[in-house]
DNA sequence: GAGGCTATTGTGGAAATCCGCAGAACCTGC
DNA sequence: GCAGGTTCTGCGGATTTCCACAATAGCCTC
C-alpha cells in the first residue's frame, strides 16, 4: 500500500489529518516543512501528497514546482484556508490533481486522496513496464537499433539493406537479434510494443 | 481563421471584449445568452468559447455541461467576477481550458484565447485525419474487419485461418483487400495507422 | 595474445507472404 | 433472371522472411 504524505507546518492539522486517514486505513507520514519532505524525497517515493499552500519557509506551491523540476509525477492535492482563484487555476494547470479549501468535507477529502493513491499506483505499474522496455532497448547495439527503427517504420529487409548500405543477410541477422532481445516474434508485435498500443 | 465566441448577458462587456479582440485581429461573435449559443451550436462550430459564469437564465457552467454532453471539445475559458475556488477547480477538472477572474489583464487574456484557438485548430486537424481513417474502416466488410484485427494483433495468416475456421488462401484475399482499402502496403503500416503512431 | 562482443557476409533450405487466374455459393437490388 | 457484392477455395509461382551453419574482421578487456 502506498502512503499519503501530509506536508503542513501546523502540528495540530497534521495530527487531525493523521487521525482521519489512519481511521480509514490510509497509511500517513507527516512532514513539518516542505524542505523536510523535499530532502527525504527520491524518485522511488510513492503515494500522494497533501500539501498546505501557506507555510513558513518554502510554500506548498514552491515545493510542487521543485518536485516537478526533479521529475516527480506524484499526484498532489493542495489544501488551503484562504481561497485564491488564480493560485488554484495555476496549480491545476501545472498538473496538480486537486485543490481543496478548508474547511473541507472529511469523506470527500478521503475519497480524493484514495483516488490519487490509486492513480499513483497505476502510473507506477505503467512506468515499470516502460522501464522494462527501456532496458530492453538499451541492450540493443547501435546497428540493431537502426534496423529496429526501420522495421517499425514498415520497411522491408531489402529496403533497409539499401538504406544502410549493407547486405540483406546482415539486416536479417540484426532483425532476428532485435526480435530476440525485445522478446517478440513479429514486426507487428514490435510495433505495438514501441508505439504503446493495447 | 477560427472564431472566438463570447457568451455574456452584459452587452457592455460583450462590446468591450469585442473591441479588444477585433483590435488584435481575432474574429469575434457575441452571444447574449447561453441558450442562444447552444441553439446555434453544431459539431462543426469551430473556435473557442469565452464564457461568463454568472448569467441570467442558463449559467456558463450549465452551458459547458450541455456542450460536453453533446460531444463538444471546443476549448472553454471561463470569465468570472466573483472568484470561487471550488467552482474554478470543478470547471478545470471537467476540462475547461482556463478560468480567469475579472478584472483581467488584456494582453494575458488575448494570449490565452489565441492559445485556445490554436489548440482547437490542431485538434480539428487531428480529428479530420481520424475521420478519414474511420471512413476507410467503414468501407471494409465484416470479414475484412475481423481479419484486420487479427493481423494488427500480430497473428500469422496461418493462425488467423485457424481462428476463423477458413482457408489460408481466403485470409490472404481478405488481407490484401484490407491493405488496399486502408491504403497501406505492410502489416506494420496498418498497425501504426490503427494505433495512432507517428 | 586469448576471449568476447559487434558487425559483416555467404549458402541453402523451410516457412510465410504476396498475387494472378479460376471457380463457386449466397444474397441483394434492378 | 441477371448483375454485383461478399465470402469462400484451390493452384502455382514470385518474393520475403526465418533460421542453422559457417566464416572474416575490428575493437576492447583481462
Amino acid at each position: 500500500m502506498t502512503t499519503l504524505h501530509i506536508v503542513d507546518d501546523d502540528e495540530a492539522i497534521r495530527d487531525a489529518l493523521g487521525w482521519l486517514f489512519q481511521s480509514r486505513n490510509v497509511p500517513v507520514i507527516g512532514w513539518e516543512s516542505a524542505q523536510a519532505f523535499l530532502d527525504a524525497w527520491t524518485p522511488e517515493t510513492t503515494g500522494c501528497l497533501l500539501l498546505d499552500i501557506r507555510m513558513d519557509g518554502m510554500s506548498g506551491l514552491e515545493l510542487f514546482d521543485r518536485l516537478l523540476a526533479q521529475g516527480s509525477r506524484m499526484p498532489v492535492i493542495f489544501l488551503t484556508g484562504h481561497g485564491d482563484v488564480p493560485i488554484a487555476v495555476g496549480a491545476l494547470k501545472k498538473g496538480a490533481r486537486d485543490f481543496v479549501e478548508k474547511p473541507f468535507n472529511d469523506n470527500e477529502l478521503v475519497d480524493r486522496v484514495i483516488g490519487a493513491l490509486a492513480f499513483d499506483h497505476d502510473q507506477r505499474v505503467r512506468e515499470a513496464g516502460q522501464a522494462g522496455l527501456a532496458a530492453r532497448i538499451a541492450s540493443l547495439t547501435q546497428r540493431e537499433r537502426q534496423v529496429m527503427e526501420l522495421v517499425v517504420a514498415g520497411r522491408l529487409n531489402k529496403v533497409i539493406a539499401e538504406e544502410l548500405g549493407i547486405s540483406m543477410r546482415t539486416v536479417e541477422v540484426h532483425r532476428s537479434h532485435v526480435f530476440e532481445k525485445m522478446r517478440v516474434k513479429t514486426a507487428v508485435e514490435l510495433t505495438r510494443l514501441l508505439t504503446g498500443a493495447g
